[in-house]
Order: C-alpha cells, then structure tokens, then sequence
DNA sequence: ATAGGGTTAG
C-alpha cells in the first residue's frame, strides 16, 4: 500500500512536461499536502530542474511558500544562476541571508558562486568569497572548486591559483578547475605546466586539455594529445568535432564524425550540434542533409538544440525553405534561439518582412525577445531596405521591451542608414551614440560609403579607424576600393604603397564549394596543383561564352592594384567565387544549383559574372558571402543588386 | 530525507 507521499512522489518521476507538472501540482494542493515540506521541496526541484522553461512557474510557486526553508532558497538560486539572467539570483541570496536563523550551507554557496562566474561579476564574486570564509565554507571540496571557476570566469588566475592553494586535498575535479581556469585565462602555458604536476588524471582531464588546446586555436596540439589517448570517450570525439568546426577545419570535422559513428560509439547531442556547425559555416548541404536522414532515425530530432542548429545549417546553405520545414515540424518546442535563428535565416536570404512577420508572431507566442532577437530583426531590417520599420523597432526595443541597446545594436542602424544610401544620417548616428563608437561601427560605416562612392565620408572615417585599428587590412582595402570607383587612381596607388609601409597584408578572399561531401577551397591568385588547373581551364572557356553570348564587359573598380588594363582584368578574373564556380561547373553532373561560401563582400565584377552565367548557362548559382545570400537565376540576383 | 564542483553545444 503506498502512502499518498509516496505516490505523490512517484507521479513527479513520470512527469516530463509543464502541464503534467500543473496536474499534480493541483492534486497536491487539493489534498493538503503541500503543507508537507519535504513535498513542497521536492515540487520546487522538479519544476525547476527537470522540467525545462519552468523557471517562471517555479519562481510564482516560490513566492507563494511562506517560510522557505534552505533547500527551497537553495533551490531556486540554482534555477535562476543557470538561466539566461543569473543576476536575478543575488537579491534572493541576499533576502536569506537576512533571516538569520537559516545560514547559507555549501550548497548555497556552490550556486550562488555560479551565478556571479556566469554573469562574469568579479565585484559580487569577492564579496560571496568574503561571506564563505566568514562561514569557513570556502576551502570546502565543491566550494572551493566553484571559487576556482569564478574567478577564472572573472579573468582573474590569480585569485583561481590562490583559492586552490588553500584546498586542502584538491581532489581530480579541483585540480581540473585550475587547469581550466589557466585556458580561459589565455594561458596556455600555464595550463600545461599545471597539467604535468597532476597527482591524478583521469580521462576528463585529458579532454579538459583537449577542449583548451582547441579553444585556444591549437588545433595541431590537441590532435596529437587525442591520438596518444589510449581512451576516448563521447565527450573526448565532441570536443575534437566542436574544436574542428570553430577552427575552420571542416573536413576534419566531418571526418571525425564519421570516423565516431563508425568506431561503434553513439554520437550525442553535442558532436551532432558541432558537426551540423561545420556544415553551417562551410554552406555543406550534402553532407547537412545525409546528417539529417540520421537523427530522423536516430531520434536525435527530439532535442531542441539539435534542431536549431539543423534549422540554421539549412538556411546557411541556401535552403531557407527547408529551415522553415525543421522550423515549423517543432511545434511548440521552438525555444527562443529557434524563433531568432529562423529570423535571422529569412533576413540573410533578403526576405525582411517575413522575418518582422514571425517576431509578431514569436511575441503572440508568448516568447520575450532578448537582444539577440534584436540584432535578427534590425539585421532583417537594413538587408531588405526597411529603414523606418529599422528605427521603430529601435525604439521599441529599450521601451517596450525594456533591453537596452548594446554596440551591436547600434552598429545595425549604421548599416541600416549606410546601405540604403543615408551615409549624412549613418554618420550622425554614430556621433550621437551614447556608447563610444568602436572599430565595428566605423568600418560598416566605411563600408557604406564604398557601397554609394562616398569619398570624403570614407576618409573622414578612415581617419578614426587609424586611430582606433590603424592595422586592419580590409580598412584600407575599403578606402582602395572607394578610390577605385571614382577614378582616382593615383590614391589607391598611395593607399596600396601605405600598405607595404606598413607591412600590412590584404586578407586573402577564398570561396568554398562542396563536391561528393568535401569542401573544396580556392583563395585568389594561388593554386599551382591539379584542382586549380581543372577551375582555371573551365573558367576560361566560360569566360569567353559569357563574353561573346551575354556580352560581358569586365568592371574593374573593385581590385586593388595599381595597374592598368589587361593587368587589371586578369586580376579580376583570379577572384575566388569565379574559381569556385568554374570547379562547380567543370564538376556539374546534374542541373542542381552550384552553391559557393565566401568569406568575403562578393565584388562587382563577380556579381555580374555570377548573373550572366546564370543566364547562358541556364543554371542556378548560390553565394552566401560575408553578409548575405545572393541567389542567381536568369540573369538576375535575389539581392536586387542591394548589398 | 531532497541537490552541488571539472570536459563537449546554444
């Protein structure tokens, strides 16, 4: 026979979902046994732990409890430490910690600390590590630890090396804190020294080094260490896939993911999300959609992160309608990076009122924009030349929606106001801002005005730029280029002498293309092997086509080069989107768009290549560049010549 | 009685 505490308990176990959660909720309070402290605890953690986007709930059932005791405290300060506003659990410390009769335990300690690492305050964290050591908790096993990560967290390895000096038996979980706190520190060495005097390691260990090494661009040292690992765990194969992805080494993501399916091991939630990553930056649809076929089966397709990285791997691959499938088979399971990424997929792709239509609709839902919503919708905004809707939704967003405007957010309305051509109400924009402009705001200004030819703008703002970053290579290429559209080609020869004087080198354009599920890269002017030759031979027989069928005539404005004529057109010719389409084309064997990745602005020249090919050869070209999609068909472009 | 620290993602 189960007692109703009991029974009640073993109804929690099975509940998964809000609703369910609320049933029971009800029949406790029915029934009078939430006046049972232990039950109302046990409530109180499992609406906020388990059940997922119940915080809210569990914060208003919270509230309701007359005399919380510890563990309810406890409870919700680690609830709110591992939400997106950690701050909000300092004032529910602080309001325990004035009723005397209930002292903070570890635990309280453990969250709170958390709390302060992940909103990065290093003033909150010295003043809860004070109150720790007033309870003589702060050399405490888990404590200490989270001190540890605080401070690291907070950019200080110092106070990190302290705190762990006073532990007295740092245990393997400590001793990989500090080794942690070195990395996010910026210190290698440091990390490596601490990792050679380990008394105990174990496999975490190990994959700590992995994921340090791979965050701290050392790619080549983690590949070496994971191969001596006599064992690898899921963890160990994510870290290496995730650590591919943020380095730019597709094929090698790609690879490990396979050779992780093949080794017999299930991929889990995080190698899939790293993989469908490299996809994404690498514009991989191939290789996107057989990953696709696989958590269809695998039931991955479950998980709501999987499916936002799926949903942003299509649209970053030109398929923004099959985003919009991922997107719309979710349901109600669509969290807020699911509505932002579907946002940010539409206005990527040009389609700037659909992308307002859906934060609408987002809002109805019941789902708070935060600022990254914003960045999406303002984005949405200045790629599809919305510029009064732009600025409404400026303002609305401190307003309504109460989040005030970060950098990021002013440097959308430059862009907004320098693409649609207003370069006097951009730069207006930028003196008034009540944040000091940084680099950012003033390159896409200068990016503007080599957008509209605005040559006295871009030297004006060139010159804050040299204050500010005098080294960026695409600066100066900027003010080359603005130079070169208005015909004044004794400036860009002093523009490009400026650079060699300065040893300032132009960041090289490369374009990738995916051929049978490996991604193929060209980098302007290079190539001297057989993959080269093939792209080269093709380009010149297509070259000749568009010329004599599509009457092409080479615009030369956008190449940095003080030389003339011919010189000048042959340059033109060596840019690495033509390269990359003419290796697509030589490789062409059914009538699917030819879809490259580049990581620069596309140029003129190419733009109107990409449209005459589109238009003689009957084919459908696909480029994402630095900042948009641009969809060729029939001679013409999806970006309506704006960008 | 109930929970916690180190590695992979967003």
């Amino acid at each position: 026979m189960l007692s109703s505490e009991q029974f009640c308990l073993s109804l929690l176990r099975e509940s998964k979902t809000l609703k369910t959660f609320k049933q029971i909720h009800a029949f406790v309070s029915k029934t009078g046994l939430d006046k049972d402290t232990f039950i109302l605890g046990k409530l109180l953690i499992h609406c906020t732990i388990t059940i997922s986007d119940a915080l809210h709930y569990a914060h208003n059932l919270f509230l309701k409890i007359p005399n919380p005791d510890v563990f309810m405290y406890n409870t919700l300060i680690r609830g709110l430490s591992e939400s997106d506003t950690p701050q909000r659990s300092i004032p529910l410390f602080v309001q325990m910690r004035r009723q005397l009769s209930l002292p903070p335990d570890s635990f309280s300690f453990a969250f709170i600390l958390k709390a302060a690492g992940n909103f990065r305050s290093l003033k909150a964290g010295i003043q809860l590590h004070r109150q720790a050591i007033g309870f003589g908790l702060d050399t405490h096993l888990f404590v200490g630890t989270t001190l540890v990560s605080m401070y690291a967290e907070s950019g200080s390895v110092q106070s990190a090396q302290k705190v762990f000096d006073e532990m007295f038996e740092p245990n393997v979980v400590a001793w990989n804190a500090i080794v942690t706190a070195y990395f996010r520190c910026g210190e290698v060495n440091g990390a490596e020294r601490i990792f050679n005097r380990m008394p105990f390691r174990n496999l975490t260990s190990l994959n700590v080094m992995l994921a340090g090494y791979t965050k701290a661009g050392e790619v080549d040292l983690a590949r070496e260490l994971f191969s001596q690992m006599p064992l690898k765990d899921v963890v160990s194969w994510s870290t290496m896939i995730v650590g591919f992805a943020h380095n730019g080494c597709f094929n090698e993501a790609f690879g490990f993911f396979r050779e992780l399916q093949r080794g017999g091991m299930a991929p889990n939630e995080v190698s899939l999300t790293g993989v469908l990553h490299a996809c994404a930056q690498a514009g991989a649809f191939d290789f996107g959609k057989i990953l696709h076929g696989y958590m269809q089966k695998s039931g991955h397709l479950q998980i709501i992160s999987v499916n936002n990285a799926l949903l942003d791997t299509y649209s970053r691959c030109g398929f923004v309608g099959m985003a919009r499938l991922v997107f719309e088979d979710m349901l109600e399971k669509k969290n807020i990076v699911s509505w932002t990424s579907m946002m940010a997929g539409l206005a990527m792709h040009g389609y700037g009122k659909e992308a307002i239509e859906l934060f609408h609709q987002m809002v109805d839902f019941g789902i708070w924009p935060d600022g990254i919503t914003f960045i999406s919708l303002l984005y949405a905004c200045s790629h599809a030349g919305l510029m009064e809707e732009g600025y409404r939704y400026f303002t609305q967003m401190s307003k309504i929606y109460g989040i005030q405007p970060a950098v990021e957010h002013y440097g959308c309305m430059v862009d907004l106001y320098g693409r649609a051509g207003q370069l006097q109400k951009a730069y207006e924009f930028v003196v008034q801002m009540p944040i000091p402009p940084t680099d950012i705001i003033w390159r896409t200004l200068l990016g503007a005005c080599s957008i509209h030819g605005n040559v006295k703008l871009a030297e004006q703002v060139k010159e804050r730029l040299s204050d500010l970053d005098p080294n960026d290579s695409g600066d100066h290429v900027l003010l080359s280029n603005v130079y070169a559209v208005a015909g004044k080609w004794k400036d860009v020869a002093a523009v490009r002498r400026s650079m060699t004087d300065m040893r300032i080198k132009k960041t090289p354009g490369w374009s990738m293309i995916e051929v049978d599920k490996t991604m193929y890269r060209f980098v302007a002017g290079e190539g001297q092997n057989e993959i080269y030759k093939e792209a080269y031979d093709k380009l010149k027989e297509i070259m000749l086509r568009i010329t004599v069928e599509g009457g092409y005539v080479p615009e030369v404005g956008s190449v940095l080069h003080d030389i003339e004529g011919e010189e000048k057109e042959f340059a033109v010719l060596l840019h690495s989107e033509k390269l990359a389409v003419a290796f697509g084309i030589a490789r062409l064997r059914d009538r699917r768009p030819i879809r490259i990745v580049k990581n620069l602005r596309i140029c003129r020249d190419c733009h109107s290549v990409m449209q005459l090919i589109s238009k003689v050869y009957r084919l459908e070209i696909v480029v994402r560049d630095r900042s948009r999609f641009h969809s060729f068909e029939n001679g013409t472009c999806s970006c309506r010549d704006y960008w």
